[in-house]
DNA sequence: CGATGCTACTTGTCTAGACAGGCCTAGGCA
DNA sequence: TGCCTAGGCCTGTCTAGACAAGTAGCATCG
């Protein structure tokens, strides 16, 4: 059976790839409130009939759909528009070396503290060790073009990473050095803007008062906890951007 | 041909479905550290043969892991296991009344403005509207239990959703409003500590120079913009939480 | 009138093939 | 030695069917 290469809807390019021209075809739909959402959209069975493809073919446009948060499909029932807002909005965070790389900056670290501590009982619970268990820390500043960007107060679980200490990170950063070594499973953070502490004002060379952007990022194994980090980001120089495209 | 029905690797629940357990096997060793970040992974036939199931099932299962940015494929190569990190962290952004509704708490809201303006030159740039065109303009306080927890400086493209101004945002949100009567194709945001202009301040009810988490959000259609909206949060009180499995 | 079962329609999963096209390497040829 | 081609392996896509399982409406039976 031939192709059609019909180029039917959109006058823009047509993919080859059959599930491609479906998908774009309900996603032109979507995008021009063809389909409000809540609003049954067609069945497998009439889009196998107008694209006289396979229902392999459409069923995978459909639940590639499905996955992006764009329709939802109950079984015996239908396949329905999406209530967008949902999944509006997503963002996604970096290693800070590799953003400053990514603007083709300069990036460099001053590391402030590097060394094995005895974790307090707080932080011992938090990383699931035994009380008075001893844990690494680090203190890292982060400078892009040589203008302090991120100061990185990290707590590492020994048993996740033994050999931590050893990196010299004004080379690499905590964040590839675990990533590594560790094969990560669950990630948790929170941002939020706050106040420096008096020691982070100073490393980041800001006033006391200066609003901050501080992320805290706790990543786990399947088994243990791996990391707390806090990362603290002065306001004026540093925000997030994301961006969502159907 | 029947199932086989092992339930082989992992003692815990196999799921019928094939491709679910081909697909849970992959990321069991990925969790496990088998396949360290660049490493090549069995092959579509291996798994086949190994699983005793179609092409096509292992197609898929190795097709959604891509998806989810687990591994990496490259057409003639092979499938390698994917540097983690770079998906590590994903946050969603929701409405604020959803939220605190979530939260099992009391939503209200207080409408300090809700008019047409005429634009400024900036703000008809950015919203794609000609020089001195009129716009919506709305300024919202939201509480959360009686508290304010969001001010929100809202503009509309009047094109884009003509009866905008005709809501009681009281009951509902401008966020609502905006995903019913438009079709949104492209959001895009950026999130920042800053300190509150006076007027944000004194309606939020914090000190001048308290830090706030400012989000600044642009939607569009895919012809035109929609609205641009400034949301600020008193930093004591608000954060934006996030997690990530694989 | 109410409960029950039948039927049509829907999505969910799977198979056993097929062809296309990208990548790499071994072997042949100049 | 250097180029070049032919396989072999890999992923990418697609087909025409099949059975399973969930839903909703309708007809029938008690």
């Amino acid at each position: 059976m031939l192709l059609p290469r019909t180029a039917s809807t959109s006058a823009s390019v047509s993919p080859r790839a059959s599930y491609t021209r479906v998908k774009q075809h309900l996603k032109d739909g979507l995008a021009a409130g063809r389909w409000p959402p809540g609003a049954l959209m067609p069945s497998e069975a009439e889009l196998v009939a107008a694209f006289a493809v396979s229902r392999m073919t459409v069923s995978r446009a459909l639940r590639e759909l499905q996955a992006e948060g764009l329709v939802e499909r109950t079984q015996g029932v239908g396949t329905f528009a999406a209530q967008l807002h949902k999944v509006a909005s997503r963002l996604t965070l970096r290693d800070v070396h590799e953003e400053i790389v990514a603007r083709g900056h300069q990036h460099h670290a001053v590391v402030h503290l590097q060394r094995e501590e005895k974790a307090p009982a707080a932080l011992a619970a938090q990383l699931g060790l035994a009380h008075g268990a001893r844990v690494f820390h680090t203190l890292i500043v982060h400078f892009e073009n040589g203008v302090p960007l991120q100061c990185e107060d990290r707590y590492v679980n020994p048993e996740a990473a033994p050999h931590y200490l050893a990196a010299d990170f004004t080379l690499t950063t905590p964040t590839q050095v675990l990533f590594q070594t560790t094969a990560l499973w669950r990630a948790q953070y929170s941002i939020e803007a706050a106040r420096p502490t008096a020691q982070e004002a100073r490393l980041l060379t800001i006033a006391p008062d200066a609003p901050c952007l501080v992320v805290v990022r706790r990543t786990f194994t399947r088994q243990a906890p791996i990391t707390i980090a806090r990362l603290v980001h002065p306001g004026a120089l540093y925000s997030l951007h994301g961006e969502f495209t159907p």
